[in-house]
RNA sequence: GCUCCCUUCGUCUAGCGGUCUAGGACGUCGCCCUCUCACGGCGAAAACAGGGGUUCGAGUCCCCUAGGGAGCGCCA
């Protein structure tokens, strides 16, 4: 049988990191199997759920480009469906009006809280063999239970964390349909894993405890031995405090990530590794996950979100792409800075020199603004540190050396700064110093022939030029 | 309270009964390299939650305890 995995997240917020988790493993998983990766958006709770958190699921599946197949199923558009199967149910007996208040139910579970039990609603209303019903009280709208088996154990087919065994005594009847008519979640994933064929129940362990129940009610469909699907049950992701990441507790959305200047690849990476691990093969290229990851070695313990780890894998992944490969975020957060329409050579020639030299894509952004910007002031204290008496006189003649090259590339003025150094009997510290400075207003920028290259000759001499004067000046009424 | 799940360095993990005086990675701390920032190289500290079994032999299997997590909705 292929594979069918899918990805049902309920529109109520931006996409999080554990989200993005259960869709990545999922979306592994069906791409490994040559199998189908389907994404639902489980809408049924129309407070809650906007148009505005799907669009922000979208984007943030399309940047980490988990691309699904087939269409978008949305519950909301399923509800003729859902009535369909709740009727089937009824007719069957498998499913009954129940028209206990929600304060009557709330009082049985204080009950049997009060005998020790797990709160459970009591099945007044729930036909059996030779027992009288009461009669309905006028006026109440029902709601429709499942009427869940009495007894015998339900065994979760669980690949990452083993048969789980829960008994049928544990659960009690649950609402599969409000007083209002709308079916409720535990009964339209049933049915909608049902219809969509899932083979391969990928999501947060939050959900173990209702598994059983959905396992009831597919049985009360597809009959005992109709196929199940098999389930794994993911670990939650914790914060660095050790306490689970919630959207109110430092959980941020995946596009949060984006503007911190990750790479999809790099965010996918660290995820795969969190709570899984091939070896001690720690970077992963898509390719390799897809080859790689295996469902059932998940780990069955929650873990903790490490932020420098995070960092780290990004910056290898910077290191280790092509250069044309990350244009596209290096544009976007330029642009983030007011930098605009920067040619794609341009950017590729930037990207390669900066990409062994940041941790992220917003770091190889800033650090590379001066190229765009004139330089406006320096910074006091690289000027107090590196701005000697004899800097003004140096500068001027890198700048000499620099104008009479005829080649503007790396080698020629490499060969021109340090010739300035050596003919003064200075270090290239006493030199490169000052010219970054003057070049970028600041101590810091790729070494300094890739800097001039990149600048280029024309932007180079007047930056220099400007500096001379300035320190000139500065020295003098010190 | 009840049910289920989890437990190897600070963190992510390797380990699937003997090769474990427990390996790798991030982070941390030294040293080296160096035109800044990074990179890189070398090295160090750092863990099998506790207690019982099973076995010739347990990080690896079983039980208990402790700790952590989740669920117990007319939310998903």
């Amino acid at each position: 049988m292929s594979v069918v995995t899918r990805f049902a997240p309920s529109p109520t917020g931006y996409l999080h990191i554990g989200g993005a988790r259960t869709a990545l493993y999922s979306w592994l998983h069906a791409r490994q199997h040559n199998g189908r990766f389907v994404l639902r958006i489980e809408d049924t709770d129309r407070e809650r759920s906007t148009d505005e958190a799907v669009q922000a699921i979208l984007d943030a599946m399309a940047w980490l480009d988990l691309e699904h197949d087939g269409e978008i199923y949305y519950q909301t558009k399923r509800f003729d469906r859902y009535a369909e199967v709740i009727d089937q149910l009824l007719a069957e007996g498998k499913a009954y009006y129940c028209y206990s208040s929600a304060d009557e139910v709330e009082a049985m579970r204080e009950a049997a809280r009060a005998r020790g039990e797990k709160p459970k609603y009591d099945g007044t209303w729930r036909p059996m063999p030779g027992k009288t019903l009461p009669e309905p009280p006028a006026g109440v709208d029902p709601v429709i239970r499942f009427a869940t088996p009495l007894d015998g154990v339900t065994v979760i087919p669980d690949l990452v964390k083993g048969d789980i065994t829960i008994a049928n005594s544990e659960l009690d009847d649950l609402i599969i349909a409000r007083a209002d008519g709308t079916p409720t979640y535990n009964f339209c994933v049933v049915v909608d894993d049902m219809d969509m064929g899932i083979t391969h129940v990928i999501r947060g362990d939050d959900h173990v405890n209702n598994t059983p129940r959905q396992i009831n009610i597919l049985k009360a469909l597809v009959g005992d031995d109709g196929p199940l699907p098999y389930y794994a049950h993911v670990p939650m992701i914790l914060g660095p405090d050790g306490k689970r990441l919630s959207k109110r507790h430092g959980a941020v959305g995946v596009m949060r990530y984006r503007d911190q200047g990750f790479l999809p690849s790099a965010l996918l990476n660290y995820l795969v590794r969190l709570g899984w691990a091939h070896g001690d093969q720690e970077i992963f290229t898509r390719e390799e996950m897809v080859a790689h990851f295996d469902i059932a070695n998940v780990q069955g313990g929650a873990s903790t979100f490490d932020p420098e780890k995070l960092l780290w894998v990004n910056q290898e992944h910077m290191k280790a792409a092509a250069p044309e490969a990350l244009i596209g975020e290096l544009a976007w957060h330029l642009a983030r800075h007011g930098v605009e329409n920067v040619a794609e050579d341009r950017l590729t020639a930037i990207a390669a020199v900066q990409q062994g030299r940041c941790k992220t894509m917003a770091e190889m952004a800033e650090q590379s603004l001066f190229l765009f910007r004139d330089v406006e002031d320096y910074e006091p204290k690289a000027v107090k540190k590196h701005i000697k008496t004899a800097t003004p006189d140096l500068l001027a003649q890198v700048r000499d050396a620099l104008a009479a090259l005829d080649a503007w590339d790396g080698e020629a003025l490499a060969a021109a700064v340090k010739g300035v150094a050596e003919g003064n009997e200075v270090g290239m510290g006493k030199v490169a110093q000052p010219i970054r400075i003057a070049l970028t207003g600041g101590p810091v920028s790729p070494s300094i022939d890739d800097t001039l290259e990149l600048l280029g000759r024309e932007t180079t001499l007047a930056r220099l030029d400007q500096a001379v004067a300035a320190f000139r000046e500065l020295k003098a009424g010190a």
